[in-house]
RNA sequence: GCCGAAGUGGCGGAACUGGCAGACGCGCGCGACUCAAAAUCGCGUUCCCUCGGGAGUGUGGGUUCGACUCCCACCUUCGGCACCA
């Protein structure tokens, strides 16, 4: 009797022979086809990985392992994203040197990784928290830091070019292009004054400075931040969901600090656009445009009443209703608003600002929140018509889009509606619906009549396009909509008060974190101004500090060290960056880790990237995934890179739930996630000692579509474990227990085995993990059959056996070593050419053809793989099936579907 | 509210381009082996049923010889966005 299938017994085996031999190192770039297969770099927690975790590492494994074996030269690499608030409140807590905790933990992911048998090669792990990694970080971050993005080449180009530019011409031609190039908005601070030569020869170096910050790609600016009190830390836009901090979960509050970003808005149309190149899921593409809101209209400007210097630029979609605005509503933080405001309105605005300004995120985005908002006496002027409109303040229009300032629009804009009902302000109808237009029967313009009874009756703006435009002087007459539109900016533009604009919800990223555990921003400030630091001069070491708490102004731990902040030149910046710097060219690194020249060898960069397939949570989606993008841009525009896209293939896995099912107060099922304050972790290290990391990978991949969110169930293992059992018995030992007599030619065993390479190509290639595994597990299950058919031995027999374990190899590498092993083939499996299904041993010599009578099947025929139509139909007719239904009658109709069915009507 | 995805047995899920619904696995039932158990093997497992069939992929309609798949309306769940002018 063969002995049993021992997964413990042969698995630290084969990974220690393996990691011996370097099995999985990666060759450097060589004439071969490559293949770049990346999970998203985890940060290593404290409590190490659960089984939800190996979701994704198990498939991009299974994908590195086939393609090795179809000949390529695979890059799959793992490294560490260290830095970051996780690991500096547990030093924190622990009381233990954020340095020390993170080679601890990340050494525990290491051996989690390998106690899977995932195929990395180690030989390339990096981690951003080493000196080795962030120096060049910080080289990148100077490179932004020396960059602008020149509108007219539309690329980011050395921030000299402007500085020449500047002496030579002064910002009047480059702020002249943007206006007449909007998609260019973002390549410059909002409100940068246009300045002469004369002016910029004139100003001081330290003034110099502080102007080029308008237009440098990273840059430091006076800000209203979103400060998380629970970390003590800022936080970017995009890690604010719900006015709640993303990683804490506190709700976040406004506060004015200085700050460094990534002028991100520069790349906006690019960022829009370059989503057409991609493979991604569709749902993030959709996200990622989204939060780049971009949208089209006009800027037109109004001007103030009595103070005919006070221009007012609106930002609108809509030009075409601008005949329609009856007030104007500017943002409580609207500069303007000082200036304009009424003396007996003083009192009653500034207690409304001072409203404004402590409402917290939440409040101000409350669903069913009731408009507010109060008079500020003043009037504007609308330039179209000349009306003397009142300018109101409101919390619903936002400083930070378009100009703070909108002109309202009642008749056609739902929240203007509101407003206007709410404190009784006209609503004029401008577009009259087309559906009205058909109630009456009007095919010409309607009367006034009609149009006032319209606007009597409406209970909610019209904002749809369809309908004509009225009462709008050169435009009445015209259909809604784009032409109106087009034909209203023309108009703007000849009067000389508006002109077409464009608008990116996009703002500056924000990149620097007043916190000890991140990669210091190599800056110092000189009295000329910031100055950077010496590429030769880098890494700006993070020293080593006694206490890691911020301050409690959240002061960064860094300023309290004289050492490290005083320097002959100036004072070194005290903030660090974000981790999401680090992680925004982690995967540029893998192709040269450990190069202390550049950030790596160009021929490795250019061989291996971009990135093939790439594989992470969903969670990143405007997150990690927006930022790499933007930095292989810059990184491409300054020639370092030649990719503009850095992840041609992305797919998200599912999460998986803890397998315990609960109720909550409707009686309703679910399943909570894992965690480990709820105590329902799986962990891979329990699974495998268990059942093995084979049967931890089998069933990591045939759980579920790759895509869902799925409960873990405790019962799924063991059934992998049961079919790889099944495996080792049928490969070692497949006469020791038969069966009852069975049916199968050697030609039907040969046609199964080429049939599962095909499915296993086939779903492998469409991230169908789940039925790739079901095929093999048929593929098994026919070989029993074909045990009890009597083919053992014979050739087909031997052949079936080579292709499973070949096949099984990228899904159960151990076994799949041991068994080879075990049939004395040579070392290893894993260095074996994946088979080559043979087309015509894989097709069908019969087919098995449903007869449908009406829709239903009613026989069934075997007719030869070969036979025609005709043969077929005729076949189908003669069945007892359908003799049975014809009575002897002719059919009405007869469709044959190719090797499927043959379909009767009578 | 808007945008997107998804609803299939007791459970996870299959089903290619409109073509035999429920592959594969779990669970469950019956049987074999065994003194017994475990393991293993075999058979069965959508529902109803008068054993000839009938119904069936969230609900209601439609297109088609034929619909899980396409169209319309609705319900539910999950994700995203949410005063973005």
């Amino acid at each position: 009797m063969v002995e049993r299938y021992n997964p413990q017994a042969i698995e630290p085996k084969w990974q220690a022979r393996w990691e011996q031999d370097q099995l999985y190192k990666t060759l450097p770039a060589c004439d071969k086809p490559k293949y770049y297969v990346l999970d998203f770099y985890p940060y290593p927690s404290g409590e190490g990985m659960s089984v939800g975790h190996a979701r994704n590492y198990v498939p991009t494994d299974v994908l590195a392992r086939y393609y090795r074996m179809k000949g390529y030269n695979v890059l799959h690499p793992m490294g560490f994203d260290a830095f970051g608030l996780p690991t500096e409140n547990a030093a924190i807590k622990l009381k233990v040197d954020p340095h020390e905790l993170n080679e601890r933990y990340s050494a525990n992911y290491v051996r989690q990784y390998k106690l899977m048998g995932l195929s990395y090669d180690w030989s390339r792990l990096i981690n951003s928290a080493h000196p080795e990694y962030y120096r060049w970080t910080q080289w990148i971050f100077l490179k932004l830091f020396n960059a602008w993005y020149d509108p007219r080449l539309d690329k980011a180009v050395p921030i000299e070019t402007l500085e020449a530019e500047l002496a030579e011409r002064g910002s009047g031609a480059i702020l002249d292009y943007i206006d007449n190039h909007p998609e260019h908005i973002g390549v410059v601070n909002k409100g940068t004054p246009a300045i002469t030569a004369e002016q910029w020869r004139a100003m001081s170096r330290r003034e110099q400075n502080e102007y080029l910050y308008n237009f440098r790609l990273a840059f430091q600016a006076e800000s209203t931040v979103n400060w998380d009190p629970v970390d003590k830390v800022v936080v970017a836009d995009e890690e604010v969901e719900n006015g709640r901090a993303w990683r804490s979960g506190a709700l976040v509050i406004k506060r004015t600090i200085r700050q460094w970003f990534f002028r991100i808005t520069a790349y906006a149309e690019r960022l829009i656009k370059d989503l057409d190149e991609v493979d991604w899921p569709e749902r993030i593409v959709t996200m990622q445009r989204n939060w780049i809101g971009k949208s089209e209209g006009a800027e037109v400007i109004f001007r103030v009443c009595n103070a005919e210097q006070s221009a007012i630029p609106v930002f609108t979609t809509r030009p075409d209703t601008l005949w329609g605005a009856t007030f104007m509503v500017l943002s409580p933080e609207h500069p303007l608003v000082p200036h304009i405001t009424a003396p007996e309105h003083k009192a009653e605005v500034e207690r409304y600002i001072a409203f404004a300004k402590g409402e917290s995120e939440e409040q101000r985005t409350a669903t069913d929140k009731e408009k507010t908002g109060v008079f500020t006496g003043a009037y504007a002027i609308n330039p179209v018509n000349g009306e003397r409109i009142p300018i109101w303040i409101a919390d619903y229009v936002l400083m930070s889009y378009g100009t703070g300032a909108i002109m309202a629009v009642p008749a056609h804009d739902q929240r203007d509606f509101e407003f206007a009902k709410k404190f009784n302000l006209p609503i004029k109808v401008v577009v009259f619906p087309q559906a009205e237009m058909e109630r009456l029967g009007l095919s010409g313009a309607p009367s006034e009549a009609a149009i006032t009874d319209y606007e009597r009756r409406m209970t909610a703006a019209y904002e749809d396009k369809a309908g004509v435009i009225v009462n709008s002087g050169p435009l009445s007459g015209t259909p809604a909509g784009t032409e109106a539109i087009r034909a209203a900016i023309a108009y703007c533009a000849q009067m000389g008060f508006g002109k077409r604009r464009v608008n990116y919800k996009i703002r500056p990223w924000l990149i620097s974190r007043q916190r000890y555990w991140g990669t210091p921003i190599p800056i110092i400030h000189t009295p000329d101004g910031p100055l950077a630091v010496p590429e030769h001069e880098l890494p700006v070491l993070l020293p080593k500090v006694s206490a890691y708490e911020p301050g409690p102004n959240g002061e960064s731990p860094l300023e309290s060290i004289p050492e490290f902040v005083n320097t002959p030149l100036g004072r070194r910046e005290t903030d660090t960056m974000a981790t999401w710097a680090c992680s925004s060219w982690y995967y540029i690194r893998f192709a040269d880790p450990h190069n202390d020249k550049a950030i790596g060898d160009p021929k490795e960069i250019d061989y291996w990237l971009p990135v093939d397939t790439y594989v992470g949570g969903a969670e990143h989606a405007v997150l990690h995934l927006l930022y790499s993008r933007m930095w292989t841009k810059v990184l491409y525009d300054l020639g370092i890179v030649k990719f503009k896209e850095p992840f041609r293939t992305l797919r998200n896995q599912g999460l998986i739930l803890s397998p315990q099912k609960r109720v909550d107060e409707h009686g309703r099922e679910y399943y909570e996630k894992m965690s480990k304050s709820k105590g329902n972790v799986i962990t891979p290290d329990e699974v495998i000692a268990e059942h093995g990391a084979d049967a931890l990978r089998g069933y990591e991949l045939f759980i579920s579509d790759f895509e869902q969110t799925v409960p873990w169930s405790t019962q799924g293992v063991p059934g992998v474990r049961r079919w790889l059992d099944r495996v080792w018995r049928i490969v070692l030992a497949p006469e020791e227990e038969k069966g009852p007599p069975a049916q199968m030619t050697p030609r039907d065993l040969r046609r199964i085995a080429h049939q599962t390479i095909l499915r296993y190509e086939r779903d492998l290639k469409a991230f169908s993990f789940n039925t790739l595994v079901a095929a093999l597990m048929e593929f098994t299950n026919a070989l029993y059959k074909a045990r009890d058919a009597g083919l053992v031995g014979a050739p087909e027999w031997d052949e079936a056996i080579d292709i499973l374990l070949r096949l099984l190899a990228p899904v159960a590498p151990h076994i799949a070593e041991e068994l080879w092993h075990r049939l004395g083939r040579p070392y290893s499996i894993h260095q074996q050419p994946f088979p080559v299904a043979d087309e015509a041993a894989a097709r069908a010599d019969v087919l098995h053809l449903a007869v449908q009578i009406n829709g239903k099947v009613r026989d069934r025929i075997t007719v030869p793989a070969d036979a025609d139509e005709e043969t077929i139909k005729q076949a189908a007719l003669a069945s007892e099936g359908a003799k049975r239904y014809l009575n002897g009658a002719a059919p009405k109709q007869i469709h044959y579907v190719k090797g499927r069915l043959v379909s009767i009507v009578v």
